[in-house]
DNA sequence: ATGAAAGCGCTAACAG
DNA sequence: CTGTTAGCGCTTTCAT
């Protein structure tokens, strides 16, 4: 096993200097099309690479190096989006530094990384959010997009979904179908995005003259959640009519959790979730949801992440990505 | 915005030398402790981090980057085996290159982006064997570890399910409950991992004196194939007593298909599944199926690396991952 | 144990 | 358009 071979080596072979190897691979500079074919022949020959590492050490390339903070990946939802920033940073020149966060994990070892292959730009997307790797981002002045998080300093752009329509949408879905006693359904635990959206729910709710029943809570907002607070419901013996889940994962433990107690849905009570996660559709469920399109929230962050790197001094902006209702059987007439 | 600061900053501030700094921060060389202390708290007064891509310039040092080839992120088993590999890959101390692939993508950009960056590494975990990218990093010499895929080359290891046991615990299942009439379902093209699992199951089938009724398929290995493949199992009127679907995805559609028919699982059939995913403990599924341990999956390709780059000369081992059984409703006796 | 000096592979500013 | 020269930030001989 031989090491890589390097311009120089290159150069040796076409019989040319260093430099037209280098610029032959360099965009926009000006080499002949003779030297460019010899260059290229001989780089053809030897498997030459330019090493990246080696050229962003020339502070004028910047890393090209975007880090992708991460936690709950098993959440489907997380991982679809995950997917998508990846090849959106790969198609836009970028690579995608995987950087998996969660709960407990000592912050410094992510912004060790961060900081120690000077990426950049990073996107954080995690719902617990470690405030620290905000901070250290902007003291290093590491260009920084947080997805579906509470603000931090001034220079960072944000990215969410338009958590006062979806919260508002949920409650005239139910009002639309002639629901009139409600009940709200999530995690004890507040959450940024979903505490915001819950708010909006409950304010049009009040808005539109439905009554607010009660509360059910989980412990946390995924499928097993949902199932501790159908049993919470049950157990308050509560009459509504219809209700608002904090997402889908949580709606369909919800749902399995009514299920179990051989209750069903839209018979008990029509049913909202959000986020529109491809197991809603499923006809065990058919749920009805909010759909926020990982697509667009994608082609936000990476639009944020380009103007922060281009313009890393200026305010960050907040995106808000919208929602459509997607009706299924859960909120089906009966 | 000033740019990071240098260990030649940090030696400045100290009064030594830079390459005091550098020993400071490279693990087993010789400073004073004294020296260390003065270094240490210039550094942290600047906050001075190791640029790691200088770092690996250095031939000496190793470039720390593994590239983490994935496709089929929206699976929700594949989202968790990556996770955990990226959070054993950083504890590891090596830094995940998340690189999205799907069929259809050119191979040349990620052999590109893995060349460019002289990774130490890579784990390819993809359905669809790009053979390409396992060539070309042979090729540079690249160690490589695959995941559930054909092999290719000498000198890659590989990490797989025991696909033998698998099936033949899948047909065991049906067999322990008294099945006799026999139905597997899958994609119709054909699959590495899934194929040879198939004919183990197929094999075991015989072996145990049960009747193979018939196949049905679903174009793909998800759920929405899992539907078209209890569609195509309605349509030719077959009467069986027991099952196995390709995977849990598949088997969950297979259920839902059978279900909008009006038949249910385990009244219609037994029902055995693969991987354990955690949609398969839902109680609207309640999926026996065989439990493939993502931790042991990952555990085997970190190990696999290590040895990789270790020896990078040697033949590659295949590391084979048990699974279990997990029995469910799907096959309790009615 | 420490500092000086060389060099990793590359790009960019400079002459020609 | 091309070659020469000087660094990017770091580690590592080599003397001391």
């Amino acid at each position: 096993m031989k090491r890589p071979p390097t311009a120089a080596d290159v150069a040796a072979l076409a019989g040319v200097s260093r430099s037209a190897v280098s610029r032959t691979f360099t965009d926009g500079a000006s080499v002949s099309g003779e030297t460019r074919a010899k260059v290229m022949e001989a780089a053809d020959k030897l498997g030459y690479r330019v090493n990246h590492l080696a050229r962003s050490l020339n502070s004028a390339q910047p890393s090209k190096l975007v880090a992708l903070v991460v936690s709950d990946m098993d959440h489907s939802f997380r991982a679809v989006t995950v997917d998508l920033l990846a090849r959106g940073l790969v198609a836009d020149g970028y690579r995608p530094f995987l950087l998996p966060w969660s709960e407990g994990d000592s912050t410094k070892t992510v912004i060790d990384m961060m900081l120690n292959y000077n990426v950049s730009g990073a996107i954080v997307t995690s719902d617990t959010p470690p405030a620290e790797i905000a901070d250290e981002c902007a003291r290093y002045g590491v260009p920084l997009v947080l997805v579906n998080k509470a603000p931090v300093g001034e220079r960072t752009a944000r990215v969410m979904q338009d958590t006062d329509l979806a919260g508002r949408l949920a409650a005239q879905e139910l009002h639309d179908i002639g629901c009139k006693r409600i009940l709200y359904a999530g995690q004890r635990r507040n959450s940024f995005t979903i505490g915001a959206r819950r708010d909006a729910f409950l304010d049009e709710v009040e808005t539109l003259g439905m009554e607010l029943v009660g509360m059910a809570y989980g412990t946390a907002q995924n499928h097993a959640g949902g199932i501790e607070a159908a049993e919470d419901f049950l157990s308050q013996g509560l009459e509504v009519d219809g209700a608002h889940c904090a997402n889908d994962f949580f709606a369909l433990g919800f749902i399995d959790g009514l299920r179990r107690a051989g209750h069903s849905v839209p018979d008990l009570m029509a049913l909202v979730g959000c986020d529109d996660i491809n197991e809603a559709a499923w006809p065990a469920y058919d749920l009805t949801t909010l759909r926020q399109d990982p697509q667009a929230l994608t082609r936000a962050c990476l639009d944020a992440l380009a103007e922060r790197i281009a313009a890393p001094e200026t305010t960050g902006r907040l995106i808000r990505i919208g929602v459509t209702p997607v009706r299924r059987g859960s909120t089906r007439r009966t």
